[in-house]
DNA sequence: ACCGTGATGACACCTGGTGTCATCGCTTAG
DNA sequence: CTAAGCGATGACACCAGGTGTCATCACGGT
């Protein structure tokens, strides 16, 4: 396939947390980032667009996911129950693995106290968002409700992720993501 | 007050727009906003944190009006008749005027085609939800229900300023943000 | 007349990010 | 077996966003 060390974008990631947690986000540089990992700066670049994207690189799957989910729901499901698959799908495709696990807490640890990389979180969970009240109006559902449908299935994905990643967690995610969804809802109940 | 030439950051803010309209968002440097604002890069920056931040400028001020009016409502309000107080607090406080409006479009019109942009009114849409949820504990509202119901506030609000900043429009701010909440209410019902 | 203060200017500096060309190793055609 | 082609990388120069630091300059108060 490649004649040079494979997993190039991996190896990326894995030397940015390392050197992240070390000494903090914005006292590393891309150029040290990709020297640990036997590379160039230049190089770094031609994999990630932004320095914030290797922490977060590979969302673009997940919103595929779930819009395809959501596209593949039977015609009869409600807005909700098609929001579930789609959460369902997604924790059974992009594997949930404890050592995408131990990396999520790391990156969590991570974008927890840097305003850049929240900032780069929400624009992940809007394109995510985005994805999913597409294939909702795809499906016929109407426009407010669309994005509301989405927005709490955002929602729900999030809170799942950082109750899966939170320390002494046992739980599984495609659990924990149900949960989430249905306690959302049954919050909608209650705000009138 | 001040010996300069008043009303610095809104000179600064006009320039950009005035720049920005003509060649584009990122052709564009904060050297020459300044100048054209008769000022330097170095001033630009004690007054935005960013280049990104000048078009964002003042959203603290929304948050605390959300926060107080939330607040200050009736111990017997929903949720959700809170949320519409604020919504209707910030249609009065922050000057819903036909120049903020003109400006609002010219702002959005940069925001649009720019995917940096984008995502620093999404950190600042957060930051209001934010404000608005955690207000919503104060009176004692679960945490789904305020973290549902201040995302659904946030929609309202990011909803009505599009349609308010829509060419052709002639509707009152107050007004389209009471019917987006309404909208977006009723389709919570739609959802299950 | 003097001094403190706050906003600004001037300037050097670092780093994220990009354009461009050379290199180098593998694959494939001849 | 050799040469051409290609894909990922390195080397290097360059720009612009952003910051630290010190000088300046106008005003208010003493």
């Amino acid at each position: 396939m490649s004649r040079w060390e494979p997993n190039t974008r991996e190896r990326l990631l894995d030397a940015a947390l390392e050197l992240f947690g070390e000494r903090g986000y914005d006292s590393v540089t891309v150029a040290e980032i990709a020297e640990r990992a036997g590379l160039t700066k230049r190089t770094f670049f031609r994999h990630f667009t932004d320095k914030r994207e290797v922490l977060f690189a590979g969302q673009e799957f997940l919103s595929r996911v779930f819009a395809d989910a959501i596209a593949a729901a039977p015609g009869s499901a409600s807005p909700a129950a098609a929001v579930g698959r789609a959460l369902a799908a997604a924790a059974a495709a992009a594997g949930f693995g404890p050592e995408r696990q131990a990396r999520g807490r790391r990156i969590r640890a991570v974008v927890a106290d840097h305003p850049d990389l929240h900032e780069r979180e929400l624009l992940k969970r809007a394109t995510l968002n985005a994805a999913m009240a597409g294939a909702l109006r795809e499906r016929g559902v109407p426009d407010p409700a669309a994005g509301l449908a989405a927005e709490i299935g955002g929602l729900a994905f999030s809170t799942a992720f950082r109750r899966w990643t939170e320390p002494g967690n046992e739980r599984e995610f495609a659990t924990l993501a149900a949960e989430a969804l249905e306690e959302l809802l049954a919050a909608t109940a209650a705000l009138g």
